[in-house]
DNA sequence: TATTTTTGCATCGTGAACGATATAAATATG
DNA sequence: CATATTTATATCGTTCACGATGCAAAAATA
């Protein structure tokens, strides 16, 4: 019996977070010229979806935490994307509304997946072995996520 | 033409985020009682394959850029797992090397992987689908990797 | 050999992730 | 109604990831 499983090749989340960091890297040359970080990205992505959520929607959505989420939004906040107003309902609540640069954002922004994908398919050849990847990340994301 | 590809769930790389996220987080319970994180993981099994390395030899392993090893091998080497030599043919390059702590950590070690598959298998009742993520993955980290 | 370019490593600053902890408001329970 | 618990958010500290930049040694080139 020997260390063979130690070894860095034979490791799932290796790949995992490999990939998911270049994958990312990828985004950077679509992201930079509209000033946003990916994570950035993803909270526009769902504030688009549907405008003023508070903030622990949004955090779920993401699969975060407000630690991680709260900062995220007042940075964006910061540079002019997004409100955070109190909550009328409940008052612990923050909610997130976009503002009109965060909205503008979404056309700008429209090709980006497109963008990616014709980009990932000029340098892979194909996208057919990508699109198997969904279902199955889908099932371990579902089974690591659950309490 | 809508919005349509800008909808979260559409998105593969946000998946990726997702699913290695919450793997390296599934580490944590058997990576916490050996006093390491998961990038100090990653920095042991390539040391565990092979001692004394210079520092780019580990990067490039890791895929990862030298001004994200070294603080991390700094850390290391504080925390008593690795030395960090100069070089003797080489001066600039700095030789890693295992303490006699870091090497005996893989002893410790040596069971996280099968604990972590049968902590998946559990939770997602098989691990079928996962290996077909492991050809994807290096195909699609193989084509984002090149210059 | 002298000069240019490349390489190996380090430092700095910023933005995430995330554990731990705090606080106030809402809800549940006695 | 009073008290306990849960929930929504925030703050703090540490570790990463990474772009930008600096520096000295090695390698390439003139």
């Amino acid at each position: 019996m020997t260390y063979e499983q130690l070894k860095l090749n034979n490791q799932l989340c290796f790949r995992l977070y490999t990939a998911a960091r270049l994958t990312v890297g990828a985004y950077h040359p679509y992201l930079d010229p509209l000033g946003i970080t990916y994570p950035q990205y993803l909270v526009l992505l769902v504030l688009w979806e549907q405008d003023k959520q508070p903030v622990c929607d949004i955090a779920k959505r993401l699969m975060l935490d407000t630690n991680t989420v709260t900062p995220l939004l007042q940075r964006m906040e910061k540079s002019g994307l997004l409100r955070r107003t109190k909550g009328k309902t409940d008052t612990r609540q923050r909610i997130v509304s976009l503002t009109e640069k965060g909205s503008a954002l979404r056309e700008q922004a429209k090709h980006i997946p497109e963008c990616l994908s014709a980009n990932i398919l000029e340098k892979m050849g194909s996208l057919e072995e990508l699109t198997t990847l969904v279902p199955a990340l889908d099932k371990l994301i579902e089974g690591l996520s659950e309490r």
